[in-house]
DNA sequence: CGGTCTCTTGACGGAGTTCAAAGCTAGTGG
DNA sequence: CCACTAGCTTTGAACTCCGTCAAGAGACCG
């Protein structure tokens, strides 16, 4: 079981399976149904979560109370709010599954004895977020330097499968732009793609 | 020397004289003038750099050539190019000093060796990887959330002094907007201002 | 089937861009 | 130390892309 996450560590880390097993010992088995809320703004971030099934998001609410996503988590990926999580301070995010999903989650106590009973576990996290990092910076500069076509196709090559999974409308908010932008840009590109 | 430095470490760990001496040995002091390149699209980033004083920026150039600027650094900050620095991979960035300025570095072997041989700082970049994930959010949420307006009065609020080093060009550029639109949010702002 | 939600399409409006010009500032060299 | 120049900032006018509002078609679920 959970067969997801040891091939997770395993990417950057050796791990015996005693290790393994303590690790998994410290996460908390969760299934959510589509459009459940696992983090409202306000609450305290309890949990780093990774998705061994299903799709999540993370979003926060503008003045009008308009949603505005920040990530999505997949197969694989690791979500939380980051803030809230890491300070201990109320969160500025919601988290919510936007299909049936299945998620291992890690409070910070739990986190911080994984790291002191097997430091290799720190050097897994740096790295995670090392790489996290990085895909925030890309995801700032593409907003400070596409249009908003230019975005969706760089959006649908690092996630190929995205329209067949997600909805518009959440694609839209990601992107920074309107539903019906959005519909007006696939119209155009879809025009264009049959000319040639 | 360079204590500022070793008061940064301080904010998240204990460190020994010794363990500090160690540290700075691995690091590379340097100053450079205003408008000097320490980076190059396309090159290696050799460096993680500490900002001892003086002010940095990150840009990217669009296809049209004009730049947008990602990050900026002043005293106290670290900047490099994440994706290059950790990947190995050719950088997408550009980075250039915006005042005189006097910097401390550090090559990805000697921070690994560093690492190696105390554990603490593998702590430590874990930690200020976590800041920088949470910051680089933020970042998002605003642009996704905010108007020019707010995003500049957003921008202010972080850092006060910001307008008196850093031209309005740089400024600009770093929200997404023309110089032209932040001249004219600054003077419907100054309007705001005296009418109250 | 009905109702809700998603996606599309059209008309209009507004925030921000582009282009151009003029005043201002700061850095450079004599 | 002053004068000159290049670059920065401001302002105006026309334009453009995207947002808003509204309506309708299609898909999914109970």
């Amino acid at each position: 079981m959970s067969e997801r996450l040891k091939a997770h560590f395993a990417r950057h880390i050796d791990l015996s399976d005693a290790e393994y097993s303590f690790c998994l010992s410290l996460f908390v088995p969760r299934r959510a149904r589509k459009k459940t809320f696992l983090l409202q703004e306000g609450e305290i971030c309890k949990y780093l979560i990774f998705v061994e099934k299903g799709c999540l998001d993370a979003h926060v609410l503008d003045d009008q109370g308009e949603p505005h996503i920040v990530h999505f988590a997949v197969e694989d990926w690791w979500i939380t709010d980051d803030y809230s999580y890491w300070t201990g301070n109320p969160a500025k995010y919601f988290i919510e599954t936007l299909e049936d999903s299945q998620l291992l989650m890690i409070d910070r106590d739990s986190l911080e004895s994984l790291f002191a009973r097997y430091p290799k576990f720190e050097r897994y996290f740096r790295i995670l977020l090392q790489n996290h990092a990085v895909a925030l910076d890309r995801r700032i500069a593409a907003s400070l330097t596409m249009s908003a076509e230019e975005h969706y196709l760089y959006l649908l090559k690092l996630y190929p499968n995205i329209t067949q999974r997600i909805s518009l409308k959440y694609i839209s908010s990601y992107l920074g732009i309107t539903p019906e932008s959005l519909s007006r840009v696939r119209a155009r590109l879809a025009k264009k793609a049959r000319k040639s």
